[in-house]
DNA sequence: GCGTGAATTACACAGTTGTATAACAAGGCC
DNA sequence: GGCCTTGTTATACAACTGTGTAATTCACGC
């Protein structure tokens, strides 16, 4: 007589990822009240108990879901590494170039990365996830510096700095698009990058460009 | 045999301005979930329905309340060139840095920032008013890039560029301070811009410091 | 095949949310 | 000083929130 709904037994690690698959998915569409666990077990395609059952309460699945985010714009800024030439200009006006355009600048990644901020005051957790991944990724761009040939007198105000215009850039690409002309940020990122360096990252990226 | 609350009328004015900040000092406390509309009207001091006297509905003091922060910080940075000298490099040194330190760059106000980002791609009304704020500041930058002694060739370009690391850095400033050293990112913030420019606002802002 | 443990569903619950509506009272006007 | 507008309070309401708990049913070991 029952007509209970029908299931599979999955693993932990597919289930969880479902779980914060959805939960960004719905950040992402409606902004953080829009992640309900109701919602989230939906999408996810269990009952909302379930979530419970994978995490303690909502602020861990959250959090889960902010360090998920972080860990994938880092990789797509460093993927444009995997198989580029081994000349360290080139390499860091690679990454600079990917850091400013899509998809790592994205009004989605911007909204998700809005959404969790605001948690950064209060939960100490989540500050620390904040902490490591923005020093991983100032760390990548100094060494990406610090292998240039005439590398700054101080590599990591360097890093800084980029890493402030980047993240600027970033920032002001996603979620003003219709302000800027098509590549007009990555021209200027590399420009000033440039100007801060004192090397000519633009018409490295540009003759890279060109190559292909 | 009533005891209702006494009350006394105010104007449409003060009933606006109280909620408003009211409903910024909740968000900033505990996130944009803190900010319902029972809390915000028992911080104002009247009761819940008066909100929907004064506002069609919560959306709209959310928008109100958006605008009031994002006009205070940009006159915030403005002030610091009220009594300024007329010396154009000085103006654009003391508003750089204004821009980068406290009050302006502040945990809460970066925190206030971010709960809204997440409305500007949902609600049409308030990515108007990110645009118009944006540009707003963004203009008043390549305004003082124009008054320098020797502007460079395309301002627009520039002014993107040093608000793009402006932002950057006011919000990296704000999120971990305890990554930077006092006064570290004000010292960046004026290298780097002095590099895009090609003018020495480190030293400017330096000697009109010390000529207090 | 068949038990058995655990993944999953189902349901309950108390608290909170934004909103609608009616009763009330403050203060200006004559 | 009494009326009348309307700012303000009070209360109701349905929808939704996160969480706790018991009942189920899947899948694996034997």
């Amino acid at each position: 007589m029952k007509d209970r709904r029908p299931y599979r037994r999955e693993s932990e690690e597919r289930r969880r990822d479902d779980l914060i698959a959805a939960a960004l998915e719905l950040v992402a569409e409606g902004g953080a009240k829009a992640a309900t666990v109701r919602a989230i077990s939906e999408k996810a395609g269990v009952t909302a108990g379930l979530i419970r059952h994978y995490f303690a309460n909502k602020e861990e699945l959250t959090r889960a879901a902010y360090t998920r985010l972080m860990d994938q714009m880092t990789s797509q800024s460093l993927a444009v590494l995997q198989d580029a030439p081994s000349d360290p200009v080139i390499r860091l006006a690679l990454f600079i170039a990917a850091s400013v355009s899509p998809p790592v600048s994205d009004p989605v990644a911007v909204a998700l990365w809005a959404a969790f901020v605001q948690e950064l005051r209060r939960d100490p957790e989540m500050h620390a996830v904040h902490r490591v991944t923005y020093l991983g990724f100032r760390d990548l761009l100094q060494s990406l510096i610090e292998a240039l040939p005439a590398p700054p007198a101080d590599p990591r105000r360097s890093a800084i700095a980029c890493n402030g215009l980047i993240d600027g850039l970033w920032m002001e690409g996603a979620l003003l698009p219709e302000a800027f002309e098509k590549d007009e940020l990555i021209d200027i990122a590399l420009d000033c990058s440039g100007a801060i360096l004192h090397i000519d990252l633009a018409t490295a990226y540009r003759t890279e460009r060109e190559k292909t």
